[in-house]
DNA sequence: TGCGACTGACCGACCGGTCGGTCGGTGATC
DNA sequence: GATCACCGACCGACCGGTCGGTCAGTCGCA
């Protein structure tokens, strides 16, 4: 059957990208191996060419999945959210705690590409583009609804996005504390940057659920 | 004589960084050929395993030394400043300044390192700690002269390196507006972030010189 | 029997690092 | 001031491991 044939063949490039999710993110794209993702889906590097066209490919096909995943978690914590400003801060809560979570994302997000080379300066632009999108769309409207003060909100949310970044890459690196511990604080120092009424209620809940 | 061999020796290292900087720069640590260093120095790559031990070690001193430059640079600018908020704005504006001059240095000192592997990592924090320190040691002492808000100072100078790496990266990666067109803004974010009160004075001189 | 999925041995470009060798200068010796 | 031993700086051909990518062949299912 054709259907099931490419249901199987959609569930082995989901192996495949599970694998090399992991290898990518331990090694960085450079020192990634090709072998190593194939020995982790019990699949010889020929079947890996079989459904990805070159290391490249499999590269970006790996971050726009992850990218996607994340993205509609931020979404969805906006959309759940009861006012614009608060909308911003639970986008940002959801990627910050998501991102605590798996150690091995952040790294992927945040530092493992970039040793791809200059290739990846768009996939990098391309993806924080997408969440800088989604922190502006909030500020936008929270601007339209007088909350925050006059100003460049495209400009605005790559600032909280540096931040996170910047936080996310201090932890990873210096193992400072967990970016979901300085979230409170963080956001805070974003919301006012943005000039907004710090609401006294409504902590913005994000189950933080720490594995163990 | 021993005294001026030890100069020219010292001439030559310098001669190497220079060169290593532009082919890092340009290419990322991992594409950047030793050959090609050898070329642009000329010298050979047995010349050059002369002076350094290693790409490695050369990539770690080229580091070193724009680090230098540019937290001397922020140091300067922050100390002419006339109170401690306008001292860590001066800060931030001198670097971004500079890097806003040079895109071959921001590319350098911004990404290009990540493609070392994870050996990057604690060089690329004591970089942006050093950074970061600049920035919170204004901060504190904004804090005790009551020129800003009760806040953890350390993350706050995190949040602002972050913003300018974010608005550096965007820029070099999808040719936005350069970061100094940007900096007013930026800078009137970030003071608010930490409660800042914005003084209607003096907006801080940064000559602001545009190469050709 | 045809075809999609997969195997794994093999290829070959690439590049950091090495090492035997060269050479201009320096200073001690007669 | 001529000779000579020596040395630091530099040269560049070469080595050897690595790794993305290829391809002829296998297997099992329809």
């Amino acid at each position: 059957m054709s259907e099931s044939s490419a249901r199987q063949r959609i569930q082995t490039r989901e192996r495949i990208l599970e694998a090399a999710e992991l290898v990518f993110a331990d090694n960085g794209y450079h020192d990634a191996l090709v072998d190593e993702i194939g020995k982790r889906t019990s699949m010889s590097k020929g079947g890996l060419y079989f459904h990805f066209p070159s290391k490249e490919e499999l590269f970006f096909a790996v971050m726009d999945r992850l990218a996607n995943k994340l993205v509609k978690r931020a979404e969805k914590a906006a959309a759940n959210a009861d006012s614009p400003i608060a909308a911003a801060e639970a986008a940002l809560g959801a990627v910050v705690s998501a991102l605590s979570r798996q150690k091995r994302l952040a790294r992927l997000l945040v530092t493992q590409g970039y040793s791809m080379g200059n290739a990846f300066e768009s996939k990098r632009a391309e993806i924080f583009d997408r969440f800088a999108s989604v922190i502006r769309r909030q500020l936008d409207e929270a601007q339209k609804a007088g909350q925050i003060d006059e100003l460049d909100t495209g400009l605005a949310s790559r600032v909280w996005l540096g931040a996170v970044n910047e936080i996310v890459v201090h932890w990873l690196f210096s193992g400072g504390p967990s970016p979901s511990e300085s979230a409170p604080e963080l956001k805070k120092l974003l919301v006012a940057s943005v000039g907004g009424n710090w609401p006294e209620s409504k902590p913005v809940s994000e189950p933080e659920v720490v594995p163990a």
